[in-house]
DNA sequence: CAAAGCCCTGCAATCGATTACAACGGCTAG
DNA sequence: CTAGCCGTTGTAATCGATTGCAGGGCTTTG
């Protein structure tokens, strides 16, 4: 067996034809004769060739390949997401490079020299707190540098996005604690400056207002969306004196901090407190008690990202519209019970 | 602001040397005068210049890129792992592309081509299932095709591969539930055919026979590392006519599939049943009860399998041998306790 | 029957960086 | 004083695929 990898004059000497004419039977089928393109695909099929993409990617100014910007890897919510992008980009003919914001100015691997140095066509941003405006732009037809927010995104960019109905979510899960009788309702928010976190306090804010129940800023905790904000506002939910008798926690990470540290106190959920998260990542159905939650639909959210970034790229505008939102669904499982009687 | 990307050209004109010059001073900067060097670095920062990779990766012959091949981008355990492939492959000057395994076949993304196409440099395989003998050198000087294994890894293959010590883990697992006074230790194993599984079974039958318990296969109930494999397992557990007492997982997640599924049923961890799980996710230390489990280093699985390609494709041989195991340590929680005096 | 048009194909330029080779000036040693 | 060497620099070939342009053969049309 060669070692060697084959080119396309390999191809072109075995089919006997020119390397223009291998090219075009193999990205344009239809402009070459029959006979051209059989002994074209003959040949290719007993050397083994394969395109070389540096090759093509310098000719042809575009890299095939997409970046995708997360916050934080080891964060399942992300992964899914990322996993939806590959969904679509593979087949399609573009990889998939995978950063984390964290590593900005690492190196080679800022960002803005990741899409200069040609190494990817655009970028899928699942960080709101990035800083678009420095990206270049690198291909010419282009009005702006191809980028697509998903989840997150930043409040003030022209940049197109997907994301879901925060607020919306956030007002199921409101009604929902209220139609089990609730009326002292809190909220763990996000991290200060997120878009989620201020999107999904607003939608609990009106969702409470609309119903006729008084918002108490006393009920309001400052978090995060991770574990340890959770155990944090915990702690703080213990020491109060007047206490929510349910929670609306602003990720199910945080949900889990929440009972977690509950738990070793020895109050118990949701008897003696009701908590509903947000994201429904695979674990929450196995937690205990098991998660009652808003549901994202994570995987479309990706696939959908990578389907407008892809139309960007080739020139085509929005074909879903610039700021598409998808739905978001509760799911009722074992947190959340009608408050005891007082 | 001009909008074009200078290239090579555009630098050596304002720095008023030749290409040849400029790209000697941004690779080899021992190699040119101080002054060219300093005349050089100006005119890269007044041009913005950044190097055209796809340009670079044709000449050179490589592609400064490294493909991770994962079973399932969802789960948590192995987004860590590539998170620490990042660490190591971006300040180094390489990207990384992620792929699913269940994507091979797909289009052009078969993982043979990605090599064959001068896409990636080599491969971090996370997946054990791989077969990794049809991939086909690109490099000329290298013996064998650049891949690590991480984590999982084909038996019989050469490749290098980075691992923990399932065994050992397994065997800490054991002891640590004798020395609360259990006797009778049950495990639930990974997915048929996995090292992983193998390793820690076979450790679990060896730890209970160097300790002079007798090992009974009835107590050995087959999984896998999902939360579903835990939850038919707990079924399978309450039906037992002898339960054990304490049931080793193979993963963390298993073992969350398992106490959720007996919480539902009515039972308690540890008070009915000691849970030890193998991973240590970072859910772990939260969930409801915290899981006692073997911690694997796996940021450090990740980072040491990126730095062995690395060398790997730079012609350096395995500076650190060739299959590295690293430690795991016992963390002790609340999901595991004395089994009550029957 | 000739002019015009179309389809197919090949030639050769091109993308932007790296690098083998050659040239050149200055220095040292014989 | 000159041959030889070294350090520095530039010229131009090179990587492999794509694609503008032109030419050859065939069909269509006036």
């Amino acid at each position: 067996m060669d070692n060697e990898i084959p080119t396309i004059q390999d191809v072109a000497r075995v089919a006997g034809v020119s390397t223009a004419t291998v090219s075009r039977a193999l990205s344009n089928p239809e402009r070459v004769s029959d006979s051209a393109r059989t002994k074209v695909l003959e040949a290719v099929e007993k050397t083994g060739y394969v395109v070389n993409e540096a090759a093509r990617n310098l000719r042809q100014q575009r890299a095939n390949a997409i970046g995708v910007i997360a916050p934080d890897l080891s964060n399942p919510f992300f992964s899914s997401i990322i996993a939806g992008i590959e969904q679509i980009a593979g087949p399609n003919g573009f990889g998939v490079l995978v950063t984390e914001s964290s590593m900005t100015g690492q190196g080679a691997f800022d960002h803005a020299s990741l899409l200069a140095s040609a190494r990817v066509d655009g970028f899928v941003v699942l960080d709101g707190q990035m800083d678009l405006s420095r990206l270049r732009n690198r291909s010419k037809g282009l009005s702006q540098v191809p980028v697509v927010s998903a989840c997150e995104y930043p409040v003030d960019s022209p940049a197109p996005s997907v994301t879901v109905d925060n607020a919306g979510g956030a007002e199921k899960a409101v009604r929902h604690l209220v139609d089990l009788g609730h009326t002292k309702i809190g909220h763990i928010t996000g991290p200060r400056g997120n878009v989620l976190t201020t999107t999904r306090l607003e939608g609990f804010r009106v969702a409470l207002q609309s119903i006729g129940l008084i918002v108490r800023e006393d009920f309001i905790l400052p978090g995060d969306f991770n574990l340890e904000a959770g155990k944090l506002a915990a702690e703080i939910w213990r020491t109060m004196e007047d206490r929510p008798t349910a929670m609306f926690c602003a990720s199910d990470q945080q949900a889990f901090g929440f009972i977690s540290q509950l738990s070793r106190q020895g109050f118990r959920v949701p008897e003696d407190v009701s908590v509903i998260g947000f994201d429904d990542i695979e674990v929450s159905g196995f937690f205990v008690p098991a998660l009652t939650t808003i549901s994202q639909p994570r995987l479309e959210l990706g696939r959908m990202a990578a389907r407008m970034l892809l139309d960007r790229i080739n020139g085509q505008s929005h074909r879903e519209g610039l700021h598409p939102q998808l739905d978001v669904t509760l799911v009722v499982r074992d947190s959340t019970a009608a408050p005891v009687a007082a």
